[in-house]
DNA sequence: CATAAAATAAAACATCGTTCAATTTTTCTT
DNA sequence: AAGAAAAATTGAACGATGTTTTATTTTATG
């Protein structure tokens, strides 16, 4: 058992939030317990509690590293040089490659959005918003047609849209006719708004 | 406390999920126990497991009848007469409504998807396709520009845009610039997509 | 009326989040 | 350097959970 002082408070929250990406993505998110990160750090459930408010709290700065990853996969797999359509189904796929690659941090990502009652801290939603300004410095090439406004709200919707053809996993679940794959869904989603949106149409 | 053969299984069956809808509704998922449920109806809790599998099985069935709720409510709110761009956004607004006026209920039908592990058996999957085909039939009328499987497509897409403007309550949590509601983000939505898929465009 | 079968209750089990008192280790004070 | 204060850590405890098992009651059956 580690002993006083091997670690400082924000050694040991590291520790437990590392070993908590390891149960998650292993193990899955129902394994997530306060006794099993505990135990896995050489530590007892009763010293979680002096580093985190409570699971909960655990959970959301978990999640915080999420979106940090998230951001940086996204980053790595943005090409140069690409109209917005591109960029943009360059980013749906990274999207859709992440969600299936690390399903159970992703959708621990969207649990916590309806369990906590209070709002979300600030350093939580920017890092939301670094991952949402992806899209959006996607979709700044077309400011010329329409304004600032309308591309934040654009690049809302569409995030969005890729979000929930990732959440309902259509694609598995209601394969009734033709399977059509998750990434055709988001390609046909972002093809057809942004026909519409760039004004292509008379 | 009730006594043997009071009520039949199928009777228990319904008193339960009865007493859970409400039990979400007034106090939320996660009061949602299996004590909670059955002490409701008069019973204890071992007889909850005589009638279903398990707590999962009870919210699946729970979900299910949701499903049928939300397929009427729609049903209520359709309009007849219209293009299918209206009947979208109809359908998109009614849709936005059930899940603000029953957000602990809707949520529980996504929750849901996470965390079972088996598929989905038949009858679940032929509530969801009953709503999914209210999206699908106000899209028909495109059927001769569009081939029926570019619609099934279509209204898959749509639906899970919307379904993704809900569920990322960026109207609530991201709002930093303008406040854009998610009835308009989901008009935007529509009609972009409607704009390209139609085949307005050149 | 006795006995089998079914329905229900009640208790038990392991686990969970969380708190708290006890214990160990460090730091501070003189 | 020694003893007191403070901090870190453990370990036990609490109430609640899902689920299973045992015991009891009620009905059905012969």
């Amino acid at each position: 058992m580690a002993r006083r002082s091997d670690h400082s408070r924000e050694e040991i929250k590291e520790m437990a939030l590392n070993a908590a990406v390891t149960i998650v993505d292993e193990e899955g998110s129902k394994k997530l317990t306060a006794r099993h990160v505990a135990t896995t750090i050489g530590y007892t459930v009763g010293t979680l509690y002096l580093v985190f408010k409570n699971l909960d709290d655990m959970v959301l700065h978990l999640n915080a590293r999420t979106l940090d990853d998230l951001h940086q996969w996204l980053l790595d797999r943005r090409i140069a040089d690409a109209t917005p359509q591109q960029q943009l189904q360059v980013l749906a796929d990274a999207y859709i490659d992440y969600a299936a690659a690390y399903t159970a941090r992703w959708n621990m990502l969207f649990e916590s959005l309806v369990s906590v009652d209070n709002e979300l801290p600030d350093w939580y939603l920017q890092r939301l918003s670094k991952v949402f300004g992806l899209i959006e410095s996607a979709l700044t090439p077309l400011t010329n047609r329409q304004g600032q406004e309308a591309i934040v709200q654009a690049a809302r919707v569409l995030w969005a849209g890729v979000q929930g053809i990732c959440t309902l996993k259509i694609g598995q679940q209601l394969d009734l006719a033709g399977g059509q794959s998750t990434k055709e869904m988001a390609r046909m989603l972002i093809d057809n708004f942004l026909k519409g949106f760039s004004g292509e149409c008379r």
